[in-house]
Formats: structure tokens, C-alpha cells, sequence
DNA sequence: TATGAATGAGCATTCATTCAT
DNA sequence: CATGAATGAATGCTCATTCAT
């Protein structure tokens, strides 16, 4: 079968496969470029430069990420039942494609600060979902209308990202699906024993 | 007034502004030196490398750091007030040292897979005051008893962590203090309305 | 003209240059890289390091020098007229080349235990042909039988290079070529008087 | 006892044992120093520089191995015996001082050009001996008169040289003494069969 | 479009020597 | 005489990017 993937796929793919088993600062352009099976300077036909390949590896995949996350979302109706399917899909998708889940929680963040300011533009449309899904909590009384809505935005992605990061840094030893339920019942119930 | 303070600390120091100023990748050993107004080959009497530099440096201020924690928990009876206090503490004195701020939010994450492992041994002394409160909750019944003890801990620093790279990655435009209230009522009490 | 000659031996070419007119210790590899006409970078897409031009260069110019060595020797039938065309052929060579007797006399000894090793290893090519004059002088019963195959090697080798040596060091104010009969003589006759 | 070897000698003693045992390049000043239990400061106080430490090492040592062979030379009348003392004398000394024979042979012809031409002066002790018995050979008759002087010098002191270099760069593993025999026939009686 | 040889700026570290004590 | 902390110059190698083909 002739190669009929356009080869702007193609080294993005190559790019996260390179980052995922060498690492972020033994990923030369050269690498990508062997992996993708074209020439070096095939690529800057492709990118600008190198950070751009990385952003838009970057947006690429987390586009198919959030677009996954809101389709499963969707078909909830409830706030809890909603951010259950987020914290549900975020870790299931990671858990099935370990490159990724090496790369973003833990290669790319070595990049430096200008790069990491365009990953968190991607990162918007991510947090976009997680404010859906405050604002639907707060309009149906679902959620306490006192709560601050952008530190609980923090507080959702903070913990989803630091319980996946431990996960990854623990080289993905234990399930991470087990842990969605005790993520989703603190953020909902938090630490209060409401018994007491 | 002759310079007492031993060259150990003078270049630890001038390590946090050089990297705090320039970023990571462009705190060079003999920019530091210079900060520190000694020679290139002075940094190598103390330390053994440039990574023994800034691994000594997270260590020295993290020590600091949770020192100064402690000290403030230690006064707190109930897990919720000791709670309160660390995040307190924590936003309190990121806020009132932007070098280190900035150090730690946004520059050190930018070393490596080897040095960053390092630095998660450090944060591990940080876990464990995180681990005591909760601990301290669950044995006084005001903690729910059911929560998840290491999925609380990722939660508590997560959530801290996030709430304030987002701040640092803003440049520390609005008042950090005033996310204390918000922070810790959003850990304690969750998301769920409970008069509804 | 356009500049046809493989990269790879005029780096060689530039690096016997720039040693034998700045020594050893002040070759840098810029500077072999200006003389070469390339780029500092370029070097590195034919040598693995600096030890590696060093090691190739002399791989380079002692096998032309045997090759040389051996055409004139073959042509010859008795030991003692091989051995003589031996010694003539070495002194012309490097008398000829007077940027070659620096660098193999005086600068190349400069080199770590390790690469002087490596050069030995070159150097045995050189030994080979002198066993074979010893081997074909013995089975003739030209040559002495009782004497040292091993002790007679290092008696030419020594002889010829102490000669050689002592005359760069002396600036080659001389003509090395001059010492070729003397050279040969003492060698086959020795030092006794046999008219006595 | 209270350490009355003068300071200068204990330093000389202390580069040897360094140089034999960490080879040249990694004969630090300040290994020397700690090697003879002095401060690094207070090498200087006794050598002008690092190289004069070098140069007066083998002077110092030299001059000890000169005198000796003269010593036995002294007692021989005819030129072959002087020779054959000279030889056997250089061997065993080199022998019973692994190392200085490491330290001769392959550690100081790695110094550069400007150092090994200020060793050159110091070995001019050592030619003088040699020319001496060259002399007493040709005035007695016993040595052919046609011989050249000064390639015959070079001829002996490359020879031997050639040997022990040979047998250091072995390990020293075979007998050295046993080489005087074949090397001082090899020098006398040359390598023509006279029976022939 | 595609190639890949060539480019050249940039930096951690060592160590001989000094000099205040 | 003796110390040893401090100095600072000097260099091999990598890799993102270009451009002639």
C-alpha cells in the first residue's frame, strides 16, 4: 500500500513516539525525521521550526482529546455525571496510549516558558469543558453557588493532571481507572465527613 | 561591611535570581558566579556540578519552606485549621518571594528526567506534612473516613499547585493571598450544594 | 576549479598542517577546520572526535608511507640492499615532507597513553616489513643466524628513528639523506673493527 | 623521626610516584603536593613553575643514573666492555625502578616540544658518556674508523631506548637484564654473517 | 516537493598559579 | 617558611536550520 497519510501526520506521530522513548531534550529534529522516514529538511516544508512541531503535535492531539471527552460528555445530563464522564475518558484515554500520556505529563513540560505559554493557549478549549460543566452544577443548584469558579476549574485539572503525573512518574504500575471514582467523590463530597 | 555569609548559600542565592531572571536554559554557570560575585571556578568548590547546584538549591529552600509550615501547623488542633494554615503558608511565602516563585512554578520543571526525580525526593518531605493532616483528619472523624488517602494527598497539591502556576503564569497580576478562602472551602466542602 | 578532493583527507591534509605549524597542544579543531576551508561542524560528520582525525590521520599517512616503502623494497634481492632502500626511502619521505616529520617525530608523542596505543597498532605495519628484510637476510645466510629477531627489529626501528628525530629536532639544518649510507652500514657491519 | 629530607627532594619523589602512577596529563600540581604532604602553595616556594618541577626531576634523576653508569664504565678498559656496561647498567637500573622506567620511557615524551628540548639538554650528560666510549673504541683500533661519530651515538641510544620503551609498553613483563647480551652483540658485530 | 550535506553559535569544567594570612 | 581558598582563561562538540540540487 502506497503512504497515503499526509505526511504533516505523519511526523507528528513520529514526534510523539521519538519524545515518548527518548525524551523531550534527546528528541532532535534529525530523529523525528528518521522516525517519520523523510529528510530532515522535509520537515521545515511541513513546520516553521521545531517548537512547531511540538505545538501543534500538541493541538492535534489534544483536539481528538477534547473532542472525545465532549462527546462522551454529552449524553450526561448531570453536572456529577458529567464531570465523572471527563475525569472517566481523561484517564481511560491516557491509560490506552502511553506515548501520550509520557509526553504530555511529563516531557513537555521541559520545554521552555514561551513554549509552555502556547501549549496553555491549547489548553483553553480543555478548560472551556471543565467550565461547562461548573456552569451547568451551578445553574441547576447541583453545585454550592458560593464556589469560586476559577480556582474549582484549578482544583479539577490540578488534581486530574497531579493524579495522572503520579501514575506516569510510578511508570504506570497500578490502574489508573480505579482511580476515577475517588477522584470524582472528593471533588463532589470534598473532605467533610458530612456523618459527623 | 566585609561578606560573611558563607559562598555555599551566596551562590544558592544568586543561582534563584540568575534563573528566576533569565529562565532555565539560560542560567549559565558563569552568570550565576558572576551574580554571586565570585569566579567560574570558585562554584566548583562547593558544588560538584551545575545540576548539584540547582539540586542543592531546591533543597535548601524547600527545607525552608517546610520548616516554616510546620511551624504554623503545629499550632492548629483541628485537620481543617492545619490545612488552612498550609495553604496559607504556602501562598504566603511564594508570594512574598517572586524569584523563588517563578523558580520553582516555572523554571526547575524544565530539567530533566534524571534531575526532576531528584527533586521529587525533596518533595517528598512536602508530602509528608500533606500526609499528617490528612491522617490527622481521619483519625478525628472530621475527615470522611471512606476518602482515599493518597488520592486526598495528589488532590491537596494538585489543587495548591495548579492554583498557583496559574498565578505565576500571569505574572502574579492579582493577589494570591485571597485565593486562601476559596481553596481550602473547595477542599473541605467539594463541589456538592449541600442545602439543596 | 571546483574543490573536488574528498572532504575527509583534506581535513587530514589541514590537521598535519596546523599541528606541525602550532604543535600539539594548540591544534584545536577550529583551527583545523579553518585550515580544512569547513566549518567546525563539518569535522564531525567525517571524524567521530578529535582523537579521531588524530588516529586517522596517522593511519592515513603511514600506510602511503609503507606502501611507498614496500614498492621500493620488492624491487631489490638481497636483505642488505632492501634494507637500504628501506632506510633511504624512509629518510627521503619525510625529508620531503617536512610538516609529516614534526608531526610524526615530535607532536604525535604528545598523545595520551590511550592514542599512542592506537598509533603502535598502525605502527605494526611498519615492523612487518622490517621482519620480512630480517626473515629474507636469515634464510639467505646473509644475516647472522644467531642474532635476536625481536632485538633486531628494535635496533632498525630505533636507529632510524633516533636519527630522524635528533635531525628535526635540530631543524633539519641538515641533509637527513646524507646519514643513509653511515645509517646502513653500521647496521649490517656493526661497530668492530673486522680489518683489525 | 622528624622529616629532615629537604622539602625539594620530597617533591621531586612525590611527581614521580604521581606521574608513574596517573600518567602525565593527570599529574596534577595539587596531586603532587598532597602525594608529598606539602601545600600546593608551597611547591612553589621550591620550583619556579610546573614544568620546572619536570625538568628538574630528570635532571636530578638523571644525573644519579649518569653517575652510576660511569661508575661502572670506570672499571672496564676496552670499548665493547664499557659498552656492554652501559647497556647492562641502564637495564638493571630501569629494572629495580618501575617507576622511573614508566615515567622515562612513556610519561615525559608526552610534554611538549619546549620541555622535551630542555630534557634533550639534560641527556646531553648521558651522550657524553656514550661518545666517550665511541672514542676509546676508535683510538684503541678496536672500533672501525670509518664509522660515523655521531650516528653511531644515535645508533646506541636509539637502540636502547627502542628496547626499553619495547619492554615498558609490555608491562614489563619480560626480563629486561636478559636483553643485554643480544643488544650489545647486535651493536658490536652488526647484522653481516662473517662466516659466510 | 524532497533531499541531506553543511553550517556555526554556544557552554560546563579544569587546574596552574597567586597571595592574604 | 607554609598554607589553601580563590582565580579565570580556554575548548571540544551538538543540533536546529538552510539551500543548492
Amino acid at each position: 500500500m502506497k503512504q497515503t497519510k499526509p505526511k504533516y501526520m505523519q511526523i507528528i506521530d513520529a514526534a510523539v513516539i521519538v519524545i515518548a522513548e527518548n525524551g523531550y531534550h534527546q528528541a532532535q529534529v534529525s530523529k523525528i525525521a528518521k522516525q517519520a522516514g523523510v529528510a530532515d529538511g522535509t520537515i521545515y516544508l511541513y513546520f516553521k521550526n521545531k517548537e512547531d512541531i511540538l505545538v501543534s503535535m500538541f493541538r492535534e492531539k489534544m483536539g481528538e482529546f477534547i473532542e472525545k471527552i465532549e462527546a462522551e460528555i454529552k449524553s450526561e445530563t448531570t453536572a456529577s455525571n458529567k464531570l465523572y464522564a471527563l475525569i472517566k475518558t481523561h484517564f481511560s484515554l491516557l491509560a490506552a496510549d502511553h506515548h501520550m500520556a509520557i509526553v504530555t505529563q511529563l516531557e513537555l513540560r521541559q520545554s521552555n516558558k514561551e513554549l509552555r505559554l502556547r501549549i496553555n493557549e491549547v489548553l483553553k478549549g480543555y478548560f472551556n469543558v471543565i467550565d461547562h460543566i461548573i456552569k451547568t452544577g451551578m445553574d441547576s443548584g447541583e453545585f454550592n453557588p458560593i464556589i469560586n469558579h476559577r480556582i474549582a476549574r484549578q482544583m479539577i485539572f490540578g488534581t486530574i493532571d497531579e493524579v495522572v503525573t503520579t501514575w506516569v512518574m510510578n511508570e504506570q504500575k497500578y490502574e489508573l481507572e480505579k482511580q476515577v471514582d475517588p477522584v470524582h467523590a472528593l471533588i463532589v463530597n470534598g473532605f467533610a465527613n458530612k456523618n459527623k
